[in-house]
Formats: C-alpha cells, structure tokens, sequence
DNA sequence: GTTGCTTGCTAAGGCGCTTTAGCAAGAATT
DNA sequence: AATTCTTGCTAAAGCGCCTTAGCAAGCAAC
C-alpha cells in the first residue's frame, strides 16, 4: 500500500514521453513547443499517478530550495514574539515558501549550530528573531546569507524590522493633549531620555518620542518614576509613590503594561477610579492590557505586521538596507478619559 | 568573496583521494580499509576548505531528511501551545532534526496544503500539534506518513501525546484532602462527568479524575457550577453566586486558571482572603496563575515535555502506538491553606 | 607459477529534478 | 533538388551526495 510516490520518469511512462516533457509541461513554461495533445497526456498522467514534485531533488537541481530559516533566541517562549514568529508564518506561506525554525534558548553555541544546520539545508535566506528588540551578535555563517533582522539589530548594516517607537510615543502623547491632557501627567518606567544612558535603543527611542510630544504641547511631565524592571510590583510600587505625592498625577503614561497592570491595582487600591481620576495608557499592548478593568489604552507593538514584513524584504532583492520601520498603532480603549474607544471595551 | 560553497569533489582534489574516499571518511564509516594516511588528509582537506556537506544534496541521495514538519492550528498563538513547540523544538535538538513549521489558523485548506508542501519536502515525520486538546481531522496526505498528534487525537489509532487529565485531577483531590479540605468544596466550571456530555474528551477526564478523587475521599462537592465559556467574567460571576449561598466554600476548584482568576477577583471583592477564607485550585498553570495574588495552585499542563515526547515518540521505531500521557503535577502555592508551596509564593 | 585472498582505493550509477543542446521530420526558401 | 528554417520533441549532463561493485597490487597458498 505504501507504494513509492510517483516520479516524472513515471508520469512519463504513463504519458508516453520523455521526462524531460513532463518537466517541462508541469513547469507551465511557455516558448517550448510541445504540442496540446502532450500537454494534455502529460498532465493526465501526473493525475491519474496523483504526481507530487520532490521539492528536495528540485533545490538540489535549482539551487533554490524556497526555504527560510527562522533562528529564534527565545522567541516562541514570550507572547509578544510568538506573534513575530505568526507574522512570519503568514509572508512565508503568502511567497509560498517553507520556513525552518530553530530556537536557540539564548545559548550562543546553539545559536551557532542552529544557523549552519539552517545553512547546510541551503535555506534561501534567514530571519533572526529576537523577543526584545535589541543589538544582537551572529554567527559567521549567517553573514555570508541573505538575512533580516526581526525586532533586533547588529553592528554591521543589514536589513533590519523594528517597531516605530519614536513616533508610536509621539502619537500617544498627541492623541492625550489633543484630549486635554496638558498637565498632570506622569510616567512610570522611566525618565527623560538624556537621563537614562544604558536603557535599550528602542525602549530610548520611545523616551523620545515622548518627550518629543511633550515639547512640542507644552508638557511638563509632571513626575517621573524611573524603575529598572518593568513588573506589576513596580509599577504598583512607583503609582503608590506617585500618589503620595501633592499634586495627584492625572495621566499615567506606563512604559508597558505590566507596569500599567501594577499601576491600575494601585489606584483601584487607593480608592481612584479610572479614567474618572486617573487615565492610564501604556505601551505593548500585551495580552494582560484586557485584563485590566478597565482596558488599557496602549502602543502596540505591530508583531505580526513585522513578522510578515520580514519575509517581504527577504524575498525582495531590491530591499533597501538598514532599519525598516513599523507604525505602532495606539489602541485606544477605555482607560483614558476624554478619548473614544476605537474598539469595544 | 561569495565563492561557492567547498563540495566533496573539492576536498577530494586538495586531498588527492577519490570523491568516494572523502563521503567514507568524512561518515566516519568503520570497516572501510582506508589507511590513516588518506584519513587525515581528507580531514585535513575538509578543514582548510571549511568543508560542510549539502544537506538537500545528502537527503535526496539517502531518501532521509533528517527533518520534521509541524503544523499547528494556531498553535504559536497562545502561550500555552507555544510551550508544546518549545518542547517539540528541544526534542528536535536533542535528535539533530531540523523542524519546518507551518500554521494553520484553523483554516483545513491551509492545513492540507501546508502538509502536503512538508511531505513534498521529504520530511521524515510530521507532528499536528493542537491548542487544545482536541479530536481533529488530517489531511490525506498526512496519513501516509509517520505522524504524531501532539495534543490531540485523531479517529485513527495513532501516536498520540496527551496529559494525563485524570490522574493529574485526581491528585490535586489527593492533596486537597491530605491537607483537610473535605467539606465546603465547590467547583467553578462543570459539573460532574454523567453530567456534562458536551465537554471535550481531555476535560471529561479531567472531571473523571475529580469526582474520582471525591469519591475516594468522601467529599460531596458542595456546589458546582457549570459555565459554557471559561473565561473571567464567568469565573467572577460564578464565584459571586457561590458566594451567595449559605454555606460559604472553602475551598473552590477551579477547571482553568482564567475562572480562578475571575474567581479570586470575586472572592477579594466580597472582603474575603485567600487562602485563610476560601482556599482556591486550578488547572492548567497558565502564565496569569502568577498574575493573582496569592500566586494560584494549579494543576499544570506540562506542554514543553508533551512537546519533546511528540519528536521522541516519532524518532523511535517500535513506540507502542496509541495514546502517550504525560502526568500532570501539582504546582503547590500558597492559595490552598494548609499546604507548603512547592515554590516561592 | 597459477590460483585465491586480503588490502586499499576508485568508478560509476542512482536519488528526482532542471536545463541546455541537439536531433529528426516537415515546411519554406532558393 | 539542395539548403535553410521551423516545429516538436528528447538525450544527456549536472546538482552534491551515498553506495555498490570492482580493480590493482601484494601476499599467501597449493
């Protein structure tokens, strides 16, 4: 029962041709003369045989094995990059294309053996994921490759997908004076960019974004709470200490949400309402931004749209090189007062 | 400076041996009568070359891919799946196999084609893994090849990976009882296992495994509370009713941990604490049994090990077919009085 | 001194496909 | 009637590897 997958030297058998015809035919090309009635048989054939290509044979002979490989850090473990890795998915299988994943738990040494394993199997490119946007280094056989970079950079000057931060931030602080909010306004995470040297590039560029935006209306952000890990507790923490102060914040802009997360607790703990006494808004829009009652209006981080531009510009041979960057979109939800939801909350 | 890559003919010429010497020494092969002359400077040649051998080349010489497909439903959507790829992706490693992967979303189309385009590529096995656990229907190609349902279950008797729901819900039981709770205990999700005919096969074990424990344990579960979706508002809005009645439970088993969730927001909303009120349990540790203070108890669902089993099962041979359980363990916080947490809380 | 075994190595075919060059027969040209 | 063009198809080589069969030389045996 398990009988061999048919060939083309079958189909051509049963066709009554040469293989060279079936290839041909079943290739679709055009300019070759053979006949329809070839065609036709050729075809008929490869049906009734219920013809496959070994798509191995044909990267072994083409040289192309319409493939790519996907070197994850530690992608598949975070939410937010599994979404990278969906993304991807989706270009791949819109270019009709395979993807070879491979996830190196953040081991350098893996890392390596994964990409010349991907190399080895003549993938026709590469994509190095990494979960937090960040410069990463690479081994010495993905640089003789065609690769991108997604969520990530690296020393030299490749193709590389990052998220808008700098004009996601910006818009936020847009889309909050344009609602009114001029004053009172604080940020949990950290404080004005010249002030945070060893922060990540993208997490400076959101900074600023930010106080971009608050320059330019007239915002002086009302008190910062710099923290160096973005967890529930510390935002929980930081929003206590901003509450304490005199003058009650009245927007809270959080670096991301679990800070947000945090935050929200500690002013339903004090009693405050949300958006009625404080508005919150925040950035990622990780999954927990629905937990929170009420839901978070946040900067999202357009995972998927990267993943699948990351394929994009792998397939493009005329990508230009360097960074490429997504909007981040505000999603516009409850917690923020004066501004209608874009969605139901 | 992109020169091709070095083939055995190659090192076989800088050698000054045969293409066949070079393949004989390079496999390590034993039993070849090939001097150590002719071994080392095929090493040696090998070397200077940074000779790696073409693995397209290689698989359709020896009719192995050394790879695997996975398709997944959407699978790298939630959090949970994605730690079965994880777990799938290490088994891989540990067998130097490489893993292409495709995405269904749920689309039986996308499936078939995404199957098909992996068998054409000569994989050497597939994996269909599910979100949840599910009985789900294959494409035909799939079928004449060597398969692994990871979380799922197929018409067909095949190897299968599924947690063991029955013995993991039965000694969450065990433990609750050890630790005295053997009245005032309610459930938040389903009723007993005569009773809900609807519910999949993995949850009806799960339920199996409760009343089992029940049984065992003399407990007359003091209240159910069947809910179609298991979301939070349920959870909460279940809590809520049980808390309305005049016996108050102590303790409440909740079937996953957003019911738990929704569940301790109820119980903290009504003034009372967890665990000195109400002692709370769940299943399924998903990354929010962290998120609710105290940290939940849940029975966990051991996704990463499921994930290497699936790629163990599939590389051995002479696995026994059929279903493959994995156990569920207990993950002891400190929402369950009078248990030790088996981690920090 | 032919036969036979061992040792050390290579020739060559095959995996299934693509692609280039080219063959044979008929049609068009001179 | 010989030459050149088309037309319609196929032979054959090549992608890089693995593997089987077998060759040549040296040695042992009869």
């Amino acid at each position: 029962m398990a009988n061999r997958r048919a060939t083309q030297a079958d189909v051509a058998a049963l066709a009554g041709v040469s293989p060279t015809a079936v290839s041909l035919v079943l290739a679709g090309r055009t300019g070759t003369r053979l006949s329809d009635t070839v065609q036709s048989r050729v075809h008929a054939a490869a049906a009734e045989l219920g013809y496959r290509p070994n798509l191995t044979a044909r990267a072994l002979s083409t040289q192309r094995s319409h493939a790519i490989g996907l070197v994850s850090d530690q992608a598949s473990v975070s939410p937010e990059a599994s979404a990278l890795i969906r993304g991807a998915l989706r270009g791949a299988r819109a270019h009709r294309m395979t993807v070879l994943t491979a996830e190196t738990e953040g081991d350098p040494e893996i890392q390596r053996e994964a990409t010349e394993a991907l190399v080895d199997r003549g993938v026709d490119g590469l994509i190095f994921v990494a979960s937090r946007s960040r410069v990463i280094t690479l081994p010495e056989a993905a640089m003789r490759t065609r690769l991108v970079l997604l969520n990530a950079r690296i020393a030299e000057d490749r193709l590389a997908v990052l998220p808008d931060e700098h004009n996601g931030a910006r818009s936020l602080v847009d889309l909050l004076a344009q609602a009114g909010h001029r004053d009172a306004v604080a940020v949990i995470g950290a404080g004005a960019p010249e002030l945070e040297p060893d922060v990540t590039f993208t997490v400076k560029r959101r900074l600023e974004g930010l106080w971009e935006g608050f320059a330019a209306h007239g915002i002086t952000p009302f008190a910062t709470v710099p923290e160096a890990e973005w967890e529930l507790s510390t935002g929980y923490d930081g929003m206590r200490a901003l509450l304490a102060r005199e003058t009650r914040p009245k927007v809270v802009i959080c670096l991301n949400d679990r800070l947000a997360f945090g935050a929200s607790r500690a002013i339903h703990d004090a009693g405050l309402r949300i958006p009625e006494d404080v508005s919150i808004a925040s950035f990622d829009d990780d999954v927990i931004a629905e937990y929170v009652q009420p839901q978070l209006t946040t900067v999202s981080l357009p995972y998927v749209r990267m993943g699948e531009l990351a394929v994009e510009l792998l397939m493009n041979d005329d990508s230009a090189p360097g960074e490429h960057l997504v909007d981040m979109p505000v999603h516009v939800r409850r917690s923020v007062r004066g501004l209608a939801p874009t969605e139901q909350g």
